[in-house]
DNA sequence: CGGATGCTTGATGTATCTCAAGACGTGTGG
DNA sequence: CCACACGTCTTGAGATACATCAAGCATCCG
């Protein structure tokens, strides 16, 4: 048996299940999606760019990556978080050229992941659809919040939000243990993903240390006060739909 | 024949006709969607509360409304706008809970949609299936932009880039003539969308005045010099996806 | 050893918020 | 018909949160 919670899709397993009970036939059915090659990418290098027209689906198995977007200026905001287990660009089955580009945070592997692959898994086990366009409603209702964030909460409540989040995604994918978890990205990421300057972002984390909501320290993250800290963030879990707590 | 352009299934037809080509038999089968009897709304009241669980869809007739979602504090942040031949909740096919409240901006009239009515449209039309699809895909896109927008742009820029959206919007379901249209929300709707404090907001409208890129008088908007307003806003459609210019 | 990357700190400027008040138009009830 | 409340837009003054610029230190790695 190999290690469950980095490899294959046993965090997308593990996602979907947090939206509707799965049993082991849907597992099986998922398998399908592992069978091609697995892609690998270094960190800060980009996995699509604005504008392409990609054929094949992305699944993350380990490694985060993060949509973006950027201004012809150099600006640039980190639009949301790919985590082990979340599909990269779903929609691509619609649009045709996708309108953000996507990049790799640390080093990432992932599966490229065929149209007709994709209808196999449907059509052994139809209700397994309803779970992907459920997990893609949840990434459009994670912008909503982040839109929230950005717009009205102070920094400090920003990143006690963010980090929150974090942890039910990573719990529920079975990357985080009791309340600690990896964090494995720069705090150049955190500060382009919350609309902030790096020194400022740095000032918000020793606030949090401070004010002893977390540990933070060779990339890992402690809650020392999970209540406090969604009191800070005022987080309301609603918006992952997550059906089980 | 009636206004076409403020009224039934109309605007939808436009909208979705941005995306891929539509025939009269389309047409035809997205009127089932107007068989029901019409609902309105007065300004400042909400159509949907966080954490109802709607059974029907809502399309919006005529009006402006917004998808916004506030905190325990009072603060509130609009995360987008509804216009005529929107949908207001796609979604609550696959979700159960919806996450975020919808309030009416001006008087607004929407047909509620029950379920079998789409089912019946996707009968008759399978690849209206795909269109549907795709407004709810560009739905996304547009909150990425916005991310893009409050956490990177100034809000002049900001400012500019929603303008030049809102007139590719209405424009495409017919309620934009030349460079004009109605923008029928107040100062304080237009803050609480990019983020700003209502005193800066209008600030920020004047010094737009002053650089010749619009003018805004009695809830009318006309933008006087488009090709500049886009450059200042940084703005690129391609978020939209309309499939011809 | 030198260069790249990431974290931290200090000093300074300014963009933006907050508070406060006034003007205007509109509807409403006495 | 007037008085008044209410919503909206506007302006001024003052405070501060945040960005920017700049530098130093640590770690890692070829």
């Amino acid at each position: 048996m190999t290690t469950l919670t980095a490899a294959g899709i046993e965090p997308l397993f593990r996602l979907l299940g947090r939206y509707m009970p799965l049993d082991e036939a849907d597992r099986a059915a998922l398998s399908v999606l592992e069978v091609g090659p697995i892609c690998q990418r270094d960190p800060r290098h980009d996995i699509a760019r604005e504008g392409e027209s990609p054929s094949a689906v992305r699944l993350l198995v380990s490694g985060w990556a993060c949509p973006y977007k950027d201004l012809p200026d150099g600006r640039r905001q980190i639009v949301g978080f790919f985590l082990p287990g979340d599909f990269c660009d779903l929609n691509i089955y619609i649009l045709r050229e996708i309108d953000h580009s996507i990049g790799a945070l640390t080093a990432v592997r992932y599966y490229e992941i065929q149209p007709q692959q994709f209808q196999a898994v449907i059509d052994e086990r139809p209700h397994l659809l309803r779970a992907l366009l459920w997990h893609e409603m949840v990434t459009s209702g994670i912008q909503r919040e982040w839109l929230l964030s950005i717009g009205q909460r102070s920094p400090l409540e920003r990143l006690a939000h963010l980090f929150v989040e974090l942890y039910y995604r990573l719990q529920a994918v079975g990357l985080a243990t009791g309340l600690r978890f990896d964090l494995p990205i720069t705090q150049n990421h955190l500060a382009e993903a919350n609309g902030l300057s790096l020194v400022h972002l740095n000032r918000t984390l020793q606030e949090m240390r401070r004010e002893g909501l977390i540990e933070l320290a060779d990339r890992r993250l402690r809650i020392t006060d999970l209540d406090r800290l969604k009191q800070v963030a005022m987080f309301n879990s609603n918006y992952l739909h997550f059906n089980r707590k």
